[in-house]
DNA sequence: TATTGTTATACTCTATAACTATA
DNA sequence: TATAGTTATAGAGTATAACAATA
């Protein structure tokens, strides 16, 4: 004989494809937040610093509108990295309102540690998925992002 | 002629599949809570009346072991729940300590709207998948849960 | 002593908006 | 007037730990 059921909902969690993707996503970014922690590093930080590394945003200004963060957010994330003495702030000689941004050899120096813990992360929690099934994954979520104009780089 | 190129890292953000995880789940995650919002309603909160609904857990001490957050801001979320009179909190008979949860019919009369907001959320964010690609997505993120055995309900 | 749930406190992250200095 | 960056303030969300009641 069944037991009686508690009223069924429509529809449960475990329906929704976004359950499962923050399912997932929350876990690894967790996962790359714990890592960092170990080296004082938020994840806003580390997003900072390969945006500067990277030269596509070297302005504070660019590293806002790269993030989706605003000025004010980007400004204290900048503030932490200068403390550190990863990151040099300088004036440009053309207009004084703009910033220079700049990693500093320390910096330089600390971002293969910091890669490879990003690189162990992903490794970790993606190794279960053979070569064709990363693919297969990192395609359908590429699709996703240019189908709806993802740009900005997550920071959280 | 080539444009020289700024220091190139050795690899960039979009080199890890997290990234790609992380970029999506957020977005997918930000329209829902938007959604939500417009209710008045936290995820933290859709989870906890889903939970409660399916009585897949029914004292905070279970939703808080099912949603992964201590029992101290489950409180506080039940409280909000509370205060809506969506949710009524009883003592067990066989031991004081515990309370049990029940929605109330005002919640279980909200509950399809929800629904259809969070189903609204899935269809506009991955109805850009075709049904092929939907449930290879599914399958890949259930194998990555699996592997790692997340049971918890994410909620952030 | 151990457990359930609540509460006081603090912390992190971020947005908003006022502010400064330049242009 | 408009823009770049900073700062003051506030809010959301959550953890930690002390607490009261109960077992």
């Amino acid at each position: 004989m069944k037991k009686p059921l508690p009223t069924p909902p429509t529809a449960t969690l475990q329906t929704h494809l976004g359950y499962w993707l923050r399912l997932v996503s929350n876990q690894v970014s967790a996962g790359f937040a714990r890592g960092l922690q170990a080296r004082e590093l938020s994840v806003a930080e580390w997003v900072a610093l390969k945006q500067i590394e990277g030269a596509s945003a070297v302005t504070p200004a660019q590293v806002a509108a790269a993030t989706g963060m605003t000025r004010g957010a980007i400004s204290k994330v900048l503030d932490k990295l200068e403390e550190r003495r990863w990151l040099a702030r300088s004036l440009s000689i053309s207009d004084n309102r703009v910033q220079h941004l700049a990693l500093t050899a320390r910096a330089r120096h600390a971002l293969p540690e910091l890669t490879a813990i990003a690189n162990q992360n992903d490794e970790h929690f993606f190794h279960v998925l053979d070569g064709a099934e990363q693919a297969l994954l990192r395609g359908l979520l590429q699709k996703l992002a240019a189908a709806h104009h993802l740009h900005t780089v997550p920071v959280d």
